[in-house]
RNA sequence: GGGCCUAUAGCUCAGUUGGUUAGAGCGCACGCCUGAUAAGCGUGAGGUCGAUAGUUCAAAUCUAUCUAGGCCCA
């Protein structure tokens, strides 16, 4: 007789092999059709809502891991939300302004742009958007992301834009706007300003000059050394003369010690760290140093511009450095960053007396029209004559220069607008605001704390094309600039129906409210503005144009997550805008990850060819296998990916997916209506199961609540291999396949096999959407049937009836003894006594408790053990440590036919002499 | 150069308020099984806890410095 066929094997059509790449645009078509994301954001919660608001990737090339990433750790939120019992609601977004867009469109215009007007830049600027956020947005639903993927946000779109121009209307309400010169970097050639990505660095010729101001404050003061001197200067080095126009202070290090040093009657001024340098540079040998000093010492004294009929006061700046130079910095706030920053600090105009074209204006004597690096050796020439010039050289250096033009750019201070940050108690607001929000990790709230703390003033204007115009009107005759709330939110209105594009399109009259006159000159003409908006006030403010007015949405939203460099981008000017306009920040908390590295923790780069795409992952091993490696890492730390780490996933995956299958396979044919066992009636081993599937439910769900995935997928993975695997569907074999088919032992198996199935695809579905909805489909049939989706069930909740301590404890002790009867085992598999464990008989000895706890099991152990025979032996245990003895022997009786376990009764029936009594019994029925 | 962060087996992670011999899974090695089979089971070998110095009876854990790396500034 063909015994083999009388034993339930495992039998499901869920198959072995994933075939992810396949497999998962299926199931995304299957989505699609179902409409999943309308049916689970149509689904309320008991919980409530919870809303997390996207931060809108730049809509520029393909995805890459750190957007992969980003977006799956938003998706793994959302679903557990749901399955947690909330109400979501996830609108993906884009940022569309900006200048890389613009930059792109510029390379492919080439020379044409000069003709261009920005209408028609702007249109290109919109369809170079469009087909990106087309792609980036294939590319996220490829990775399962579910959200309203037909309406995302776009800050391009009309009413995006109209809301961006009603926040800055708010600004300019709460008289937080101002106008003030900054430098920025200019190329007179292009007649244009500079961002920071379109300037190029490369080998220049320059001047160097070390010039002499004297110093017309009495230092003896506060230097009585220095009494009988007269003839003191600072000298000072630069390699921009023409820069000398626009000096207005010479600045020191606080913290660095500076010499007075005595040559041929004058006494100069400089860094004790360079002064020796500097005078063999200038060629004198003969020096004395009179006295040294700290650079605080100089602080606001006074010294004399070598031509121009003006002081130059000495101040303290931390950006002195010993590098090059003297250590006494020329410094002109109108033509330098650090220039700017100290003199704004001390007050100092910033003073650029430089036009469009790069030539000196008619304030500038001596010099007034020239270009300003031809104007570099006129300036020489007048040092000279002056008799400031201490020594002229030339240095190479590396030097910015223009991306299109490629000649040599210069900084240039001209009209910006601004944020103020600390009028009307703007900053102070804000750190309050930082303090009440929950920050993930908790440094993050140290992190933004300190930079809202120490930025400057927001620089909120770009002489730019592509962005939301700067709403604000300049009278044609005074130049007075016009900026009202109330004809800001005209224009608002305008945009809200024609776009941005009106700005451009239209003229300043047609946008221009009837009747407004200047008031300053009661002029009626007006100019527009140019400039436009940093991007980052276009997205900062997406919680007021995509969330506020929604229907049960209300700021602050309950998360924002993002990169940990959002601190200084998004979630800086989300805090900003929400503090300015509604008194408080826009999200609760404010989650960061990482950043993707590779394998050894270095940056992904082209040059060091370690760059790994979301694509080449999800082609070779799915989405889905990308997502596990999302969960499976710690990413508030930053993420490492490699093949191997990919590989060692995709195993992962497969294992979860086998045990899936494994439990699929046994419980073909039953009926969770018909064939479930209750509590009471199930096996001990199978409470126990349900104990543990208890536990690791609370600790799943909980990890899923504090955003811990690893934790999740730890907690899984270890239960599927440790608690299922190794233990408990082993032992549970012999039942399910050899006890007759309804018998209550049998079912009480698959009662909680069905338990354990349910609870993992619910649990893990968050992560790997596609294989848990795939198992959905196997699901055996229950009344009232299961949600159409995994993803539009809830999680368990946690039984408390099978919770059962002791039982555990007990276990537990069970399980120790398995593996010491398993090292034994394994000590008689390699002398070659036994092969399979059924083939040995355990004999344990000893005495005491746990003795006494196997007593109590007796009849069970060789189920637990998977051996055919144990026997136990009170007895005294030699070895000091070892409370019980195990000892193998082979296993009596002969080898059952049917369940291989080997028995007495084997051969006892005539009719059937090949197995044992238990199996006669289940084939007798 | 400054601010914030990270460093535990080949890989991914645990390691409570300092307290026995630093844990787990994967991978690896060796074996078993062939009734989860491109599966399953068992056993085992892997770590100076980035380095150095200190505090302490005691340091992976606290402090300082350094090294390597990440983000943001300059």
């Amino acid at each position: 007789m063909d015994y083999k066929a009388t034993i339930q094997l495992p039998k499901t059509g869920f198959s072995q092999k994933a075939n992810l790449a396949q497999k998962e645009p299926e199931i995304l078509i299957k989505w699609e059709k179902m409409g999943i994301y309308k049916l689970i954001e149509q689904t309320r919660g008991e919980q409530g809502k919870y809303i997390l608001h996207d931060g809108p990737p730049y809509a520029n090339g393909h995805i890459h891991m750190g957007h992969a990433l980003n977006k799956i750790i938003k998706d793994i939120i959302n679903k557990a939300k749901f399955m947690a019992g909330y109400e979501i609601n996830y609108i993906p977004g884009w940022d569309c302004h900006g200048l890389p867009i613009e930059h792109e469109v510029d390379k492919t215009l080439g020379a044409k742009k000069k003709g261009l007007f920005p209408l028609e830049i702007r249109k290109r600027c919109r369809e170079y958007a469009e087909k990106f956020v087309q792609i980036q947005r294939d590319e996220f639903k490829r990775l399962g992301v579910f959200g309203d993927w037909e309406n995302p946000y776009l800050t391009m779109s009309f009413d995006y834009q109209a809301s961006i121009v009603r926040e800055f209307g708010k600004f300019v309400e709460k008289d937080s706007i101002y106008r003030r010169k900054k430098p920025i970097q200019w190329c007179f050639t292009c007649r244009t300003a500079l961002a920071e990505a379109e300037v190029e660095y490369k080998d220049h010729t320059s001047p160097s000059i070390y010039v002499k101001f004297s110093l017309t404050s009495d230092i003896s003061e506060v230097l009585p050394v220095l009494k009988k001197e007269k003839n003191i200067s600072v000298i000072i080095w630069t390699t921009t003369p023409w820069t000398i126009p626009g000096n207005l202070a010479i600045c020191v290090h606080p913290d660095l010690v500076y010499v007075a040093v005595k040559t041929k009657g004058e006494v100069f001024i400089m860094a004790e760290g360079l002064f020796k340098r500097t005078m063999e540079t200038l060629g004198v040998n003969d020096y004395e140093v009179l006295t040294t000093f700290p650079g605080t010492t100089l602080e606001k004294l006074r010294c004399r511009h070598p031509f121009i009929e003006r002081d130059s006061v000495l101040i303290l700046g931390g950006h002195v450095t010993l590098d090059t130079g003297t250590g006494c910095v020329h410094t002109a706030p109108g033509h330098g960053q650090e220039d700017y920053d100290v003199g704004l600090t001390y007050g100092l105009d910033i003073y650029s007396p430089v036009d469009n074209e790069g030539k000196f204006t008619e304030d500038v004597e001596f010099f007034n029209g020239q270009n300003v690096f031809r104007a570099n050796k006129a300036v020489v020439q007048k040092l000279k004559e002056t008799g400031a010039l201490l020594k002229e050289e030339e240095i190479v250096h590396s030097y910015p220069h223009c991306w299109r033009c490629k000649e040599p750019i210069i900084f240039r201070a001209t009209e910006q607008w601004f944020v103020a940050m600390d009028k009307n108690g703007f900053r102070d607001k804000a750190l309050d605001e930082v303090k009440r929000v929950t920050w993930i990790p908790y440094w993050g709230e140290d992190r933004i704390y300190g930079m809202v703390e120490n930025r400057p003033d927001w620089c909120i204007s770009r002489q730019r094309s592509w962005g939301i115009p700067i709403a604000v009107f300049y009278c044609t005759s005074c130049r007075h600039p016009l900026a009202k709330k109330d004809i800001i939110d005209k224009i608002a209105d305008r945009f809200a129906c024609e776009g941005a594009d009106a700005w451009f399109a239209r003229s300043a009259e047609e946008l221009i409210p009837p009747g407004i006159t200047c008031p300053m000159c009661g002029g009626s003409t007006f100019e527009k503005e140019t400039d436009i908006l940093d991007v980052w006030f276009d997205s900062g403010v997406s919680w007021a144009a995509v969330m506020e007015g929604r229907e049960g949405v209300a700021i602050p939203v309950d998360l924002y997550l993002e990169g940990s460099d959002q601190h200084r981008g998004w979630f800086h000017s989300a805090l900003l805008t929400g503090v300015m306009t509604r008194a408080k920040a826009p999200y609760k908390t404010v989650l960061t990850h990482g950043f993707v590295v590779d394998g050894e923790g270095k940056k992904m780069s082209k040059t060091l060819g370690n760059v790994i795409h979301p694509n080449d992952v999800i082609n070779k091993f799915g989405a889905e296998v990308l997502r596990l490696w999302v969960a499976a890492e710690d990413y508030r730390e930053d993420i490492r990916i490699s093949p191997e780490i990919i590989q060692r996933l995709s195993e992962a995956y497969r294992r979860f997916r086998n045990t899936c299958r494994f439990l699929l396979g046994n419980l073909d044919g039953f009926n969770p209506d018909r064939d479930s066992v209750s509590y009471n009636e199930l096996e001990e081993i199978d409470r126990w199961a349900l104990h543990k599937l208890q536990h690791i439910l609370s600790r799943v769900i909980d990890a899923y609540e504090s955003f811990e995935f690893h934790k999740v997928f730890y907690t899984i993975h270890n239960f599927c291999v440790l608690d299922l695997s190794a233990f408990y569907l082993d032992v549970l074999k012999d039942r399910l396949y050899c006890e007759k088919t309804d018998s209550r032992l049998r079912r009480s198996a698959q009662t909680v096999l069905y338990e354990i199935l349910i609870a993992l695809t619910k649990l893990f579905a968050p992560v790997l959407p596609f294989t848990t909805e795939e198992i959905w489909g196997f699901l055996p049939p229950k009344k009232g049937g299961q949600e159409k989706s995994v993803h539009l069930s809830r999680f368990p909740s946690v039984n408390p009836k099978y919770i059962d301590v002791e039982l555990a404890d007990r276990w537990e002790q069970l399980l120790n003894i398995r593996g010491e009867v398993n090292q034994v085992l394994e000590a008689a598999r390699r002398k070659r006594d036994i092969g399979s464990s059924l083939e040995a008989e355990v004999v344990i000895s000893g005495r005491g408790k746990h003795f006494e706890l196997l007593r109590d099991y007796e009849v069970f152990l060789p189920t637990l053990f998977i051996v055919s025979q144990v026997s136990l032996e009170e007895a005294d245990v030699v070895q000091e440590d070892k409370e019980l003895e195990v000892k193998v022997r082979n296993a009596s009786g002969e080898k059952c036919e049917r369940c291989w376990n080997y028995h007495h009764s084997v051969g006892e029936n005539p009719h059937h002499p090949t197995i044992c009594e238990r199996c006669l019994t289940v084939l007798a029925g």
